[in-house]
RNA sequence: GCCGGUGUGGCGGAAUAGGCAGACGCGCAAGACUCAAAAUCUUGUUCCUUCACGGGAGUGUCGGUUCGAUCCCGACCACCGGUACCA
């Protein structure tokens, strides 16, 4: 590796890079004029969870990226609205907190300022002006503010939900609190226990959130990804009736046409009817599997999956489609979380069922031709059978009939069901954002008035679990406690505060009028800068994060809030940065490369040269200290190629002109121009670095391309680059100087070599004037010596010519 | 299992409206400079074969379409990411 002094002397990186850093604060260099009549460009970083661990190498990567962006594009003449801020609500705080007694807001206060330094040293071009802070009271002002809306709209209700329960600590568990049904702290037993939560209706956007991503400019597998997570699927509900009893019940499924094939119904194990309808002789059987079920953990439910298990109630139900009495067990292979919690089995043409009634030795009837029902469920296409009015039918039409003759009937209809559940919003945590509730003694519930936001988290001297499963607010009584003034009634606050992704949801939008008093944002502000035209973060937040921030925009899209119906026009996943073994930088394994000491050894610009350099954006590429080394090596030579020793600007820069250089001049301000744009910065340094090679070999270098050069390398190394035109001779800053432009026709060759191939071989190559003919080409390359040797005794079949490109002599 | 993606030198990776595979960098080798080393500069570097000129093979595997395939089609294998009985 290479140290301080391994490096060439003239090019001191801590000094210049310092010094810029030192001019950008001053100068404000980089601040956005919200309603600039410039066209607007919004170019976003996902915003990091400031931990106690500070900025890990993989940090500067996106945020490199939308930097060189953001640097271009303010020489292209834009507007830039490029911020930085801190999702800094949390559970790592609120741990630290529980461990030393001390203060979660002070410990966050710490690890943003160390965040801050080492994101500064990196010399991003981020309006320091607009930082924002979800634990900032003016923050989550409006965080709480639109939960209030969607109280208000009905979208946010109490449900009674599972919890990850912890009697020993007195407290409820995040699902990575819990290992193996134990604390990760203490080694305590976690029981399941059902308790009042907040939820947000996101499943009333399902279908949107499903249809709009089409107009997305987002990674396929991305949008794939929330497709499944949504998981519509078109079936029909179909009503079975219970024999002997005066009711009935709705089964989903995409199947309707397999009805004939139901041998039997399902239940999932917390189905309310399952208790009513056991007869007499199953209910010890059926209380039995209820209880082994209950104690199974989410892993034996899951992870186990592979031997099914069940339990006949001893009641039946009446097949709709031909009044057959088919038995109802209870399984808990099916959910109650899922459509009706409630199936028909088709063992036929369903791979679960059929290993169900494999198992129990339940009948199976083939609906569906084209399977072997003695060895496996057929779930392909064939003509109907056994089946009635379907009988002859394929799968399809099938359906279609199916439906309508169940409308008809009164026995179903067709229904879409979606795998997307609402959202769990409410944690049991001291350190989120308090939701703004008040439970009054008569039983009703309040939102806290607008005006009375933020509703401020309470100091509390020393935090610590309620013991009832509340929250440690609950222990704050002088807050949890108030009085109407108006009534004199009683109230309790709410104690749950909200989950991370909150604040997550909606803070680009705060971006654009940080400091708005009256609103979340100006609406004319909002209707500049919206949507964010480039979004860059990791594939980790592909679908909560971008699920909820979608859902809360088109909310506040609905009542007026924003202009746009999504958030983010295009996104784009960088790639993770794994250790010099390839596999991933933790701390037990000793392979973490810590920024600061890169930037003390290499400089800033070096790190973020070799992070672009590494590989395309969105790969996985392992950390190389040799590579480093070699993005090191080329700033070098770029500042040698202008700078001499002493400092002074080497003579090799000239006034003049040099059509040495013309050509690869502008092949590079083209390449790098279109390669930044498609963020493909990999290439883009390639370029740069082929210019850099061609222009050590010639004598003097245009000073119009040096600029033009310096330009180019600006936004990756943007010390250096400032540096270099400070020393080219312009005062001031670089940030705001024209793009260069490159001249088509400096590309065009007048003589180009093409290819002579036999046989689709390379046989020979020739160089012919760029509007040689093709009779002409075709003439010259049977001429050729190298070619008249290789056909030499075979017939001439065919030739093919692609002018400017090669000639293929085919022959045998 | 299902869905999505990726397979190219010793390594990171270039090149796809189908037209010279391996740009650029790392590493390695040789040379120049030096008392020497580092740094720097120059040259070479897919593999096999040949003293050389040259020839052959080659983009995960097998097959197909084509004058011509890293690129298109089919089957398979490996790895990565997502998901998990979703009816």
């Amino acid at each position: 590796m290479l140290h301080e002094g391994g490096h060439s002397m003239s090019y001191h990186h801590a000094e210049i890079e310092k010094k810029w850093q030192e001019y950008w604060d001053k100068h404000k260099t980089f601040k956005t004029d919200t309603y600039s009549n410039k066209e607007k460009f919004y170019a976003l970083d996902m915003f990091p969870y400031p931990s106690g661990s500070g900025l890990h190498v993989g940090h500067p990567e996106g945020y490199t990226a939308t930097d060189i962006i953001s640097r271009m594009k303010r020489m292209q003449g834009y507007e830039v609205l490029h911020p930085m801020g801190w999702d800094a609500f949390g559970l790592p705080a609120e741990q630290y907190a529980l461990d030393t007694g001390n203060s979660p807001a002070q410990f966050t206060e710490q690890n943003i300022a160390t965040f801050k330094r080492q994101i500064k040293e990196l010399g991003f071009s981020y309006d320091w002006d607009r930082e924002i802070n979800t634990t900032d009271p003016n923050y989550y002002k409006w965080t709480q503010w639109i939960f209030t809306k969607l109280y208000e709209k009905g979208l946010a209700y109490i449900d009674e939900v599972p919890v990850n329960w912890c009697p020993a600590l007195g407290t409820v568990l995040a699902n990575e609190e819990v290992i193996d049904g134990k604390s990760e702290r203490g080694g305590h037993p976690v029981i399941r226990k059902p308790m009042k939560q907040w939820m947000l209706r996101i499943t009333a956007y399902a279908d949107r959130l499903l249809e709009d991503l089409e107009e997305l400019d987002w990674p396929e597998s991305l949008k794939e990804m929330q497709r499944n997570w949504i998981g519509r699927s078109e079936g029909a509900e179909v009503t079975f009736t219970i024999d002997g009893h005066d009711k009935d019940f709705t089964v989903f499924t995409t199947r309707p046409d397999t009805l004939f094939g139901a041998t039997y119904t399902v239940l999932a194990p917390e189905h309310p009817y399952v208790k009513e309808i056991t007869t007499a002789e199953q209910k010890d059987a059926v209380e039995g599997y209820l209880h082994e079920v209950e104690t199974k953990s989410e892993l034996e439910r899951t992870d186990l999956a592979k031997d099914k298990t069940g339990v006949f109630t001893g009641a039946y139900a009446i097949n709709p489609a031909n009044d057959k009495k088919i038995p109802i067990w209870v399984a808990d292979y099916v959910l109650m979380s899922y459509g009706t919690g409630a199936i028909m089995a088709v063992p036929g043409h369903d791979e679960r069922d059929y290993e169900f009634a494999t198992e129990f030795d339940l009948p199976i009837i083939e609906v569906v031709s084209g399977g072997d029902m003695t060895k496996e469920a057929y779930a392909g296409d064939g003509p109907h059978i056994n089946s009635g009015f379907l009988d002859g039918l394929h799968t399809e039409e099938a359906i279609t009939k199916m439906i309508d003759w169940l409308a008809q009937n009164g026995k179903g209809e067709k229904k879409i069901t979606y795998r997307l559940r609402d959202w769990l919003f409410a944690r049991q945590r001291y350190w989120g954002e308090p939701i703004p509730i008040i439970h009054w003694e008569d039983g009703s519930m309040t939102a806290v008035p607008e005006e009375e936001l933020p509703l401020e988290l309470p100091v509390i001297k020393e935090i610590k679990p309620s013991g009832t499963g509340e929250s440690p607010l609950a222990n704050a009584e002088d807050w949890v406690n108030v009085v109407d003034p108006e009534t004199g009634m009683k109230g309790r606050r709410e104690t749950n505060t909200m989950p991370q992704w909150a604040g997550s949801s909606w803070y680009f939008l705060r971006y654009i009028d940080p400091n708005n008093k009256e609103a979340l944002a100006d609406p004319e502000a909002l209707k500049e800068w919206l949507p964010v035209d480039l979004y860059i973060g990791g594939a980790e937040h592909a679908v909560l994060h971008l699920l909820y921030a979608r859902f809360w925009h088109k909310f506040l899209y609905d009542i007026g809030v924003v202009p746009t119906k999504e958030p983010f026009q295009k996104l784009y996943n960088q790639g993770m940065i794994l250790g010099e073994g390839n596999e991933k930088m933790s701390k037990s394994k000793g392979n973490v490369v810590n920024p600061d000491d890169i930037v003390h050894s290499h400089g800033a610009d070096t790190l973020r040269l070799y992070e672009m350099f590494m590989g395309p954006l969105d790969a996985s590429v392992a950390w190389s200290t040799t590579g480093l080394d070699g993005a090191r090596r080329f700033l070098d030579r770029v500042w040698r190629l202008f700078i001499n020793e002493d400092g002074s600007l080497t003579d090799k820069v000239t006034e003049g002109s040099n059509e040495k250089l013309d050509k690869v001049y502008h092949e590079t301000v083209k390449k790098v121009t279109i390669d930044y744009d498609n963020l493909h910065f990999n290439t883009a340094i390639s370029q740069l670095m082929v210019f850099t090679n061609e222009a050590y070999k010639v004598d003097q270098i245009p000073k119009e391309y040096a600029e033009g050069f310096v330009k180019l390398l600006y936004p990756i190394a943007p010390h250096m680059g400032e540096e270099l035109w400070d020393r080219l001779g312009n005062p001031g800053t670089i940030t705001y100087e024209a793009w260069p432009a490159f001249d088509e026709s400096k590309l065009v060759e007048d003589e180009i070599e093409i290819v002579l191939q036999v046989m689709g071989k390379v046989r020979s190559k020739a160089n012919v004037s760029r509007d040689t003919s093709k009779e002409e080409l075709e003439q010259l390359a049977l001429a050729d010596e190298k070619i008249q040797e290789w056909t030499r005794g075979k017939t001439v079949r065919k030739v093919i010519v692609v002018p400017g490109k090669l000639v293929n002599i085919v022959a045998n």
